[in-house]
DNA sequence: AAGAGTTTGTGAACGCAAGCACAAACTCGA
DNA sequence: TCGAGTTTGTGCTTGCGTTCACAAACTCTT
């Protein structure tokens, strides 16, 4: 990805560890699960029992925690309440983060309803959508806006994170004025690659490509295979 | 993830080389690509066009495509619909692959309105839910079943491949459910670490841990890192 | 206080993936 | 037919991520 570039020689930050991207995307894994049994009223916990409740190897585990610190107490385990406000800070949802969705369509909806996004400090602050019909609904209590408004919503809240759930045409054109209002990280579920400057993150979800990687395995499970004769290019793929 | 055991010593398939996981994830988005250029028109391409429309390295792409053969041709390029052809069958997306998707949340009408899928061979042969109010429903022409259907639909359809979009707490049931009916394919929306028996590949895909990856980049960007003093862990997380 | 049992943190080995760089194989013009 | 230019396919190097295995550090029982 769009990483950006830690400056030749000095650390980004002097005290901080640098943490691997694997890592990183395990984090908010042991985030849930940590905030699960705090909800149980565990107090404690091994890094056998998390790695286990997260599907992870206990190994990779204690290696990943290993990145944030030494927060676990040898012979006991680790503090959960403690562990789970480490993790919480590291990644950054201790704050408050102010985000705008673009495309107001099924997912969009979808998404501005997600439960998921408020509670770890992630605030839909407005649903953008260029079509005027749109304008006067609201959805899970948020305003729907035109898109023009992007820049003066982005600026009045702080917004550093924009979603974009728009049609793949649309998809670079609403990045490009994102980044123009000085959103400088994108979550991308339009199927389009986009071009953005250096300095901004963005990551893609694509719902097909996921299906299509278990069609994949799927295939080599029931070991049906589909003609290789290449013959069969004339009719090409419906 | 829950990968097959190939059988130790043993190749899965005669002839069939072993392709790498980053790459099999990758193909569906040369798929994307490929059927972009022959929808415009264009007979032939170049690993270094075709790269820089998906947005990897060419060096990586000409390796990737080396995997399913050698499709191309030296001091040309890559013939669109051949190339096309031998990714989607690679893929398995040059069959028909029916699906059941369970839980009709916003998240289930997203997936069921996708038009993504159906281009790809993925059919949606009907929308479970425990709601009974819910049964009368058609969504995206699909008719909205009562989940304990579930055995009778996967038997009579051949399904192989179901989508969990219910909340965190269904989703074990119904995997375990999908697993008894002959499901050998899942694909989990829901925040919750599924167990499942060898044998069945289960993939995650979860909005709001990508957003936390977002949340991470960006907060070292801006340097706002939150005080990492240990007795704020009193009032721990939101 | 000492030994047995438990669990963390991490050095080291291993394996997969990415990228470089170049020979092989093609086209095209003279 | 030959040479210049183009593009693929791939061996090799490098780097990252995973896993193993064990010393260090803790608790608990006697």
């Amino acid at each position: 990805m769009t990483e950006s570039t830690p400056a030749p020689g000095e650390p980004r930050v002097p005290g901080a560890r640098e943490i691997p991207e694997a890592t990183v995307a395990r984090l908010p894994v042991y985030l849930r699960a940590l905030t699960a049994l705090a909800d149980a009223g565990t107090a404690t916990c091994s890094s056998e029992e998390l790695a286990s409740s997260t599907g992870v190897n206990s190994a990779k585990l204690r290696k990943d925690l290993s990145y944030l610190g030494s927060y676990g107490t040898r012979g006991v385990g680790y503090d959960v309440a403690y562990l789970r406000y480490q993790i919480a800070r590291q990644i950054g949802v201790t704050q408050d983060w102010p985000v705008v969705i673009v495309g107001i369509g099924n997912l969009g909806h979808a998404l501005a309803n997600y439960s998921g996004f408020r509670s770890r400090g992630f605030r839909v602050v407005a649903l953008l959508d260029a079509d005027p019909d749109r304008q006067d609904e609201v959805v899970a209590g948020v305003d729907v806006r035109p898109f023009r408004d992007l820049d003066r919503i982005v600026r009045e809240h702080g917004v550093a994170i924009g979603v974009i759930a728009t049609p793949a045409v649309a998809a670079q054109n609403v990045a490009d004025r994102m980044v123009t209002a000085g959103i400088t990280s994108i979550l991308n579920f339009a199927p389009a690659v986009l071009a953005v400057p250096d300095g901004v993150d963005v990551r893609k979800v694509d719902l097909s490509i996921e299906l299509q990687i278990l069609a994949y395995h799927e295939q080599r499970k029931t070991g049906a295979a589909t003609d290789p004769d290449p013959l069969a290019v004339q009719g090409g793929v419906a």
